[in-house]
DNA sequence: GTCTATACTTAGATAGAC
DNA sequence: GTCTATCTAAGTATAGAC
């Protein structure tokens, strides 16, 4: 073996980066693996599928991603770290119209920057969450919880009516995922074949304007 | 041939119920497939799967169903009939606050009956929704229209705020919906393995507290 | 380090047995 | 009328060629 492999080894065994070509490539088969994925779940998605999608030989598809399941589940983790990115720091300090309109907005922009990782979500959950489990009775769970007892906090100073806050931020999620993983359906109804930004600011006004009322939040800030 | 066989053929070119084999075989792998297909989807979905839900052989499915395709539109027919048996005769005479009342009430009715159901129409809508192309564009685009006129004049008569009629159908429907699709998600954070009917009851009242107020409707009825 | 030929399993569907 | 044996294609994964 010549230098040439021994670099190369190296490299995957330091864990470096690796070459441009299989960066490029891993990029490739990511977003192509996310559109197959989104579309028809675990199960239904082929690693065939995934190469056309990706312009790359099916067999390439392993090379790089191992199997079937370490590609989804890398995927399921790309979309988890963007999940509790929001909301992490809030206190019973801040103000709830500022809060839950800006949870209600940074949802509505995942949900029209990246429907197709929303729709991953949808789609394992969907399934019964398999690979999930944990993560939903561990890490979200406690993040509902913490932000549960915030809003309670703010019911008992009468800042807002006092409703199940777990309700409401399924609520929230329901109503704002909607946009992204049942796009066909509001393409189909409203005819609008892409909902445009425009579209998307006024449905995202029509939801902060809603439930802040509905919830009896007392002040209402200015858009974000 | 014998009259056995004369009337069993019969029995088919008549497009008769068929035999009581038939009628209990058909059920079981209906019950299966809904289930299969609610999980996995249309292309993640196998017969192999199926036949062991229904407890019959691989082959039988085929037998009774003709095709994979056949059994997956047969299964979304049914829910479709579901669907448009409600709010189909309001107007604006009725009464705001008892219409939306009902439809959340019965939305989420529907999610505590039939869950797989819901999650068999997710899982088409997910895919981009190939077999309900022409009901989304067609019948259900009709329907929405059909209420949201109606919505428009409770507001023009100042019974209801003037939300966006269309936004407010979506928001009633995911909202009571993800309580069936979303259910693995749900159960994993509350903790409640099953949403027992009493749970299903406070969410309803959450739901229908907070859209009424949140959309201005003056009066608010009791509990239907 | 990258990619292809090949193995082995499961898929949907049919023809033929009971 | 009901059910099983069998066919062909597509599925994931690996071993070996470039």
């Amino acid at each position: 073996m010549g230098s040439q492999l021994d670099d190369a080894a190296l490299d995957r065994a330091l864990d470096t980066e690796g070459g441009a070509i299989r960066q490029r490539n891993e990029r490739e088969i990511l977003d192509a693996a996310e559109r197959v994925f989104s579309r028809h779940g675990y199960r239904g998605a082929s690693l065939k599928l995934i190469a056309e999608e990706a312009g790359l030989p099916k067999s390439n598809i392993l090379y790089y991603m191992g199997s079937k399941k370490a590609l989804y589940v890398r995927l399921l983790e790309g979309v988890m770290e963007r999940w509790n990115t929001m909301l992490d720091d809030i206190s019973v300090e801040d103000d709830p119209a500022e809060v839950l309109s800006a949870f209600i907005r940074s949802k509505m922009e995942m949900s029209r920057r990246y429907p197709e990782a929303s729709r991953l979500f949808a789609g394992e959950i969907l399934q019964g969450a398999p690979f999930l489990q944990d993560f939903l009775r561990g890490e979200l769970r406690d993040w509902v919880e913490g932000r549960a007892e915030v809003f309670r906090q703010w019911a008992e100073r009468g800042l807002m009516d006092p409703v199940d806050p777990v309700s409401l931020i399924f609520l929230i999620w329901s109503a704002t995922q909607h946009y992204a993983d049942f796009e066909a359906q509001v393409a189909g109804i409203t005819g609008h074949e892409h909902f445009t930004d425009d579209d998307m600011q006024r449905v995202t006004d029509f939801l902060v304007q809603v439930v802040l009322k509905g919830c009896g939040v007392v002040s209402a800030p200015t858009g974000h």
